[in-house]
DNA sequence: GTCTATACAAAGATAGAC
DNA sequence: GTCTATCTTTGTATAGAC
């Protein structure tokens, strides 16, 4: 039986953090405002006071929710034993590939880190995070993909988790930036040709 | 015989450019203001404006330098028939492995590109144009690589070009993230490993 | 819970003295 | 070429009415 996940936010909080989140993943961190949320949403730049005080706590809201999310997934696909590992890899590369279909989404994080430090520090670990686990389950399922026969590896699967990660979060951002899809569809053909 | 190559800029101009690429690459566009060049070279912001009245003018002059002292530096390489291609390519990397040594600095227009949207369109262009034309060098050497039979590619150069390209600027954000200088030698270790 | 009003600081930018 | 002074707008944040 499911029971729909009960919100431990009201509606207006969880609209705040979608179109906080999107702004944050299209203009960054500090180009953003309070403002430009507002006008989105048609309220108030109070109303957005009354749900998270400073800027640095919706920073961190936007990333929790959006950490969690992620997890949530990648903890459900590992769990399952009887996919493929190469499965396991497709599901992970497909959020990346959707925000490559949009003409300006990033990864949040990947956005993030790249005015890294003029984030308040609580924000800044929260994107540290979020780079060390995903990393950390990527070379897992690597370790996965070798023990079944699945995936040759050049080295270790940490440093192939590293590689593949980076070079995911830099494709993307390389291909919002040139506008060319085939960026980001390249870069995951070439490392799905390098686990064979 | 060599002649120092005149500055068209004065002295101040370029310790402006010199102080906002630093900020550019650590804190990001939006986030620096002309009061925090001023303050670092002890100066006053309208010192500043008298060279470059408009931060989106500056912000083009520090990323043309910065394109123009890369681009000189491959093409002297590209030039020089008696390399190996393998030795190319651990020339481009030096770069990125310098910026890895630091705590804070990584690549100028991959620091930019996370905040894209929030770039004047001038500036996006040329961030833009910076890793096209990375890219094709890349891609050139690893065609040199394989005409010499240094390296055998996984799939077209280009392709390769985009993977590697994307896991350098990937990984560099990384690395300054999680504090973690092998993440970017991993990678290159990596990627090494994928040409043979 | 959302609004108006406001405080306060910082930003980008210009005018004009030196 | 650099300074002081100033303008205008925007940003973060709070107080208090509704």
């Amino acid at each position: 039986m499911i029971a729909p996940s009960h919100r431990s936010r009201g509606e207006t909080a969880e609209q705040i953090l979608d179109t906080a989140e999107m702004l944050l993943q299209t203009r960054g961190y500090s180009a953003i405002s309070y403002q430009h949320i507002a006008e989105v949403l048609g309220i108030r730049k109070a109303s957005i006071h009354y749900h998270f005080p400073s800027k640095g706590e919706l920073g961190i809201a936007v990333v929790d929710r959006y950490a969690a999310r992620f997890q949530a997934a990648l903890d459900d696909i590992a769990a399952d034993q009887t996919r493929s590992a190469l499965s396991m890899l497709a599901f992970y590369v497909g959020p990346y590939l959707e925000f490559a279909e949009t003409p300006d989404r990033v990864c949040l994080c990947g956005a993030l880190a790249g005015e890294l430090m003029a984030l308040p520090v609580e924000l800044r670990a929260r994107v540290e995070a979020f780079f060390v686990s995903h990393q950390a389950w990527l070379a897992g399922i690597l370790e996965r993909g070798v023990a079944r026969g699945e995936f040759r590896l050049l080295d270790q699967p940490s440093k192939v988790a590293r590689l593949i990660f980076g070079a995911l979060q830099g494709g993307l951002i390389v291909k919002r930036t040139t506008g060319d899809i085939a960026q980001l569809h390249d870069v995951v053909t070439v490392v799905m040709a390098m686990l064979r």
